[in-house]
DNA sequence: AGACGTATCATACGTCGGTATAGCTTGCGC
DNA sequence: GCGCAAGCTATACCGACGTATGATACGTCT
């Protein structure tokens, strides 16, 4: 019963090359019930793959090999969105401003307050939850929209335009059964049992968007 | 014929306690084709109301009584989201990591290059475009949510939880042409043509939301 | 009292969506 | 060539949806 509430497969890598920083900010991160992970460059976390996991990054900005900033920019151009809460003793303003348009949580000077770093952490993994959530939707629509045939997702997307049968049967110069067919079979393959809940689902793959 | 693309109603707000500053941005905005209107004080910018007209907000920082982060703050108390760019000759990082996380577009450092502050110009007004045109669709979907009796609100929400109109009468404990006289109005009032356009309304106003 | 809006219900009719059954063609891979 | 998926079509039937017609009841505002 330690491990409780949200810690659940959620852990805070922490990477920085000074290791008496990263034994105290794990402690921290640790006595409110996180799991951590530590790395002491950039090169080794991208290595872990831990990027892909559940969690939060808490990232210095000045690495050897590979800088913090430039660790962003490798998740960013990847589908991972793993939160980044930075940490520096030298930073300047045109480097936060920077950080923060391409997405970081937050961006804090050492040394900062305890609470800060957790209100930061706190508010990453909560960010990393609901993208998570959001993500994890959005593929499970893809995949059964990728398991139409073409006539099928045609046919959908139609649909989704509120379009009657009949109408998309003259638009693709097929009678209106054959319409019924393949509407029932994609509405069928992806799984929906009504068409609010299907046009829910058309909306997080973009089909049918005014 | 001078005046086209996007600087229609569009105004870029200079808001600077210094003159000369000031007179510098403001022709360098007007030379790229918007139209600008100066103020020397927060107060002036608040009085004039111009927070609720299409455009954004050059802000520096500093400013006699009402700071550029005060401002801020004010506006976004509001349902006022006007984009803001920050400017400012001397800012911590602290002070610009706040301002982002509260939705600055950037936070520019005098001097600037003019490159920097024109695509912080155009991204701001991009985004007021955008913020725009999605607020006018859910106030607009709102007010016809609102002309509905609420019976009629009710019976609307239950449709989109994909129930049928016998599901719905059971549940009220009223029949089912019962049902289908309040939907029908309902659907007309809020003047949707299709079920998936009733959906994309209906999620504009977090009903029957997953 | 009368007008109005809201809510309720019934009957009837027409449209739309959905499925089952059954048959046809085409193209691809083995 | 054979099997198979995809696509197309027809007939038939049923349930869900929608609307028109007509009616009752209740509360509010004037």
């Amino acid at each position: 019963m330690l491990d409780t509430k949200n810690s659940m497969a959620e852990v805070v890598y922490i990477v920085d090359d000074d290791a008496a920083t990263r034994i105290s900010i794990d402690n921290l991160i640790r006595s409110v019930g996180h799991k951590t992970v530590q790395y002491g460059s950039a090169v080794d976390f991208l290595a872990s793959g831990g990027f892909e996991r559940p969690g939060c990054l808490l990232l210095d900005v000045r690495l050897p090999g590979i800088s913090g900033l430039e660790l962003q920019q490798i998740l960013g151009k990847q589908q991972a969105t793993m939160p980044i809460v930075f940490m520096t003793g030298h930073g300047d303003v045109p480097m936060s401003v920077k950080t923060m348009k391409a997405g970081a949580v937050d961006f804090l000077i050492k040394p900062f307050r305890e609470q800060e770093m957790l209100e930061a952490v706190d508010t990453a993994l909560k960010r990393d939850r609901l993208l998570r959530a959001e993500r994890d939707k959005v593929a499970e629509a893809r995949k059964r929209f990728d398991s139409l045939t073409p006539r099928e997702r045609q046919v959908l997307r139609l649909v989704m335009d509120g379009k009657m049968n009949k109408q998309i049967a003259f638009e693709l110069g097929v009678s209106e059964i054959t319409i019924k067919i393949h509407r029932g079979s994609a509405v069928k393959k992806m799984g929906a049992t009504s068409m609010p809940e299907l046009v829910k689902m058309a909306a997080l793959l973009d089909l049918g968007e005014d």
